[in-house]
Order: structure tokens, then sequence, then C-alpha cells
DNA sequence: TGGGTGAAAAGTATATAAATTATGTCCTAA
DNA sequence: TTAGGACATAATTTATATACTTTTCACCCA
């Protein structure tokens, strides 16, 4: 089952941990709710229950793992509602941090969505079973998106896209966007690539909204999975 | 030093070491910046390595303390534009919860409000020495804010300002608000209790940035320590 | 059926060992 | 003489194994 990633020059185990850990929660390798015994984590990963601890903690503040003292860890529960509240919160955090990027707009923020835009268009997004999505996509979207947010200097609204993201992320895996919901992204990506280089501030919060909320009718419904 | 808080039944050491070492830079004690060797912290506080490590890592993530592979702990660095950064986010945010909670406005939500301000008007906000915040001032600040935002129910946003208050409160506790700054607080949280009260959420919202961000002349300059 | 008991499982903390980083000294070369 | 680099040593971080505590759960008895 673990994956082939090998530990990197100057990295801890814990570090390695932890991210194995995020992938496999956001994945969804690792169900909401899902109780994690610490020995089964040892095995799982092959390494020690320090590290494994180390990494659980952190991930425990940022809401993907639920730590209660002296009864251990379990992946963090996912329900319509809190779907609904991460999804707000991610449009409202974007939306601040796009408005701060806009005041910093220069010519390699252009040069950087276009790369990002480059690569997310011309990489699959769907495996070959038709629901799943690839990991490359799920890489290359949230390089595009961290792109469109590129020039922004508030690093605390940063980090809280970047807390929410793993957070949409794993919504989207566990109850991934029909095909044809799939292939209206890239419209979307584009429209808003194009008024980011038009510097249509006003215009790029509008797309961003509906491309993050969806339309009205999926909003009503937060049991709905919006594009992204 | 040491506070003589003591390790509360169904709480592990490392939740306890966690509150104490948070408590201990946001007061200011461990300074910013400082290197957290884990020897020194061990014999600090009196506990072992790992509940130390486990606390660390959990305080990382909250961007109180830097965490660096292979090379330890330090506490996380001040600047007057992470100053300005944390105050924004904080005006953002609370405000987004603020009128969150509009949308949920019961009697209830009043009481909690008029409980907590009752206690804050009548707590010291200063020490006998006219330059340090007390203790309780602080806690009855917070449980101010927080029965403010109380109505609130998106999660996310809530805990977003929790982890944001914890930067402020260092801010004001590395440099203290001069003595009439602080006795405006008074007027400026009540005239906030009144414009909830009377369901005035554009009021109450602007009444609340200015409170944050202080003044158009303190805005200019980041290095000034509006009121809080 | 319901509650208590005890064994097993799981989480927590310490001490120890291993690996990495930092420090300081000495030597060489400009 | 001094700047720079290599080496050895010390300090520190990281990881493991082990001991200890708490929780969980099945079983038994009332």
């Amino acid at each position: 089952m673990a994956a082939t990633a090998v530990l990197e020059e100057g990295k801890t185990l814990g570090s390695w941990v932890y991210d194995r850990l995020r992938d496999d929660i956001v994945t969804g390798v690792l169900k909401p709710g899902q109780r994690l015994t610490l020995d089964s984590l040892k095995e799982r990963y092959a390494v020690g229950i320090t590290p494994l601890r180390e990494a659980l903690y952190r991930l425990s503040t940022s809401l993907l793992v639920i730590a209660e003292d002296q009864r251990g860890f379990r992946v963090a529960p996912v329900s319509p509602e809190h779907r609904a509240d991460i999804m707000a919160a991610r449009h409202h955090i974007e939306t601040l941090a796009l408005r701060n990027a806009f005041q910093y707009a220069d010519l390699d923020w252009d040069g950087r969505i276009l790369a990002a835009f480059h690569r997310l268009k011309n990489t699959a997004m769907y495996a070959s079973d038709d629901a799943t999505i690839t990991r490359e996509w799920e890489i290359a979207h949230r390089d595009f998106h961290q792109a469109i947010l590129s020039a922004a200097k508030s690093t605390t609204l940063l980090h809280f896209q970047n807390m929410l993201w793993d957070h949409a992320a794993r919504y989207r895996n566990l109850n991934p966007p029909p095909r044809i919901k799939g292939e209206a992204l890239y419209s979307e990506h584009e429209a808003l690539v194009n008024a980011i280089l038009a510097r249509d501030e006003e215009m790029a919060c509008m797309l961003l909204r509906r491309h993050i909320l969806g339309t009205a009718g999926q909003m009503l419904d937060p049991a709905k999975t919006p594009a992204e």
C-alpha cells in the first residue's frame, strides 16, 4: 500500500509520515471517522510510534485529525454541514487573498498563472475508471489555484487557504464531480485566467466565487458536490 | 516562574505543556525568535522530551512556533509587517464571523454578551506597574470577544479567529497600549454591545473594524499599536 | 437485563541510543 | 599576520524500545 515515496535528505521521519498521513486522509484512503491506532499506523508506514504521534498532533491542529487526550486519534469526520462551512470559508478566504493579490499584480504573476494553467489543461483529470481523480491533476489543480493567489502578500490568508484546500480536496475526492461537470471546469479556469490578465478584479472575484461555490442551485443543497 | 497550574484529570502531559508553552509565548515570557532547545524546556517545565516535542509541533501548525527539521524549534519572530498582516486578517475573519453570528441572533446571544461585558468592565486592565496587562483582563477580554461571535455557526471561521487571537494578544503584550488608549476601550466595547443588541449589523461591523484596526492615523504606521 | 470485574488493548511517558548539526581548534595558504 | 577550510568534539535533535497508565470490551454474576 505504502507509496514508494522516499525520505528526502534533511527531512525527518516525522515530516515524512506527516505528508503521507495527510495525503492518505485527503485522498480518502483513510476514511472519515476512522480510528487511527498507533499500532496499525506503525505497521502501515513502518515507522516508530514517536514520529507518528508528532505527525498526528500536527494534523490535529489543522483539523484533519481529531486528537483526544488518553483516547488517541481518528480521522476527522465529514458531514454536509461541515462541507458547506469549508466551502463558504474557502470562498471568503480566497476572495480576500485574490483581492490582496490584485494589489501586487505584475507580469511575473501573469507568467506563473499562464504556466500553471497550461499544465492544468494538459493533465488528465480522471483515471481510467472515470470515477477517481488522478493525482497529477490534483497537483496541477492545486498549483494553478496557488498561482492565482501567488501575488498576495498576506501570509496569514495564504496559510488559511492552504488548510482549507486540504479539506476541500478531501470532499472532492470522497465524492468526485460527474464527468460532465469536470469538463466545464476547463472553461471556468480559463475565464478566471482571462479576467486576471485583463486586471478585472470584480469579474475575477465573481468567477472565483462561482467556481468554489458552484451555481446557485447547488448551493441550496449542501449535500451536492459543486464543481471545483 | 512556572505557574502553579496543575495537570487536570484526564489530560495528558503533552496538552498541559502545550497550554503552558502557548501561554508563555503569548505573554512574551518566551521571546520572539528565541531558540527553544528541548533540554532547557525539559528543565523549565519539568516534563520529558516526548510530550514537549508533541506540544511544539502542535504550536508550529498555528505558527506560534517555527519548527525546522533537524534544527529544532524557536519562537515565531515578530515584525511590523507580520503584525499588520495579523490585524488585517483578524479584521476580515472577525467581520465575517460577526455577520455569520447576526444570522443566528437570539436572546441567548445577547445574554452571553451582556454577561461577558459585565465581567470585562469590572476587571482591571493594568497591573500595579501600569505597564503590563493583567491576566484576568486578558481572559475577560478574550471571553468578551468570543461572546460577540458566539452565535456564529461557522466552526472554521471561529477556529481561525482563535488562532489569530493568540497572535494579536502576543503583539498586545509585547507592546501594551498606553493607559489613555486603554481607557477608550471601555467605550469601544460598550458601543459594540449596543449595536449588537440593536441588531445594527453594519454599525457593529464598522465598530469592530475600528476596534481591531484602530483609527486611520494608526493604521498608516504598522509599528504603532492600535487599541484592542 | 444490567452492572461490575478483569483481562486485553491502546495510549502515554521515560530513558537510551543513533544521527545530525553546531562549535571550536588547528593547520595551510595568501 | 590573517583568512579560509578541514577535522575533531560537543551539543542537540531524532528515533526506538520499554515501562507505565488509562481505556475498552467481553464476560460473568446478580
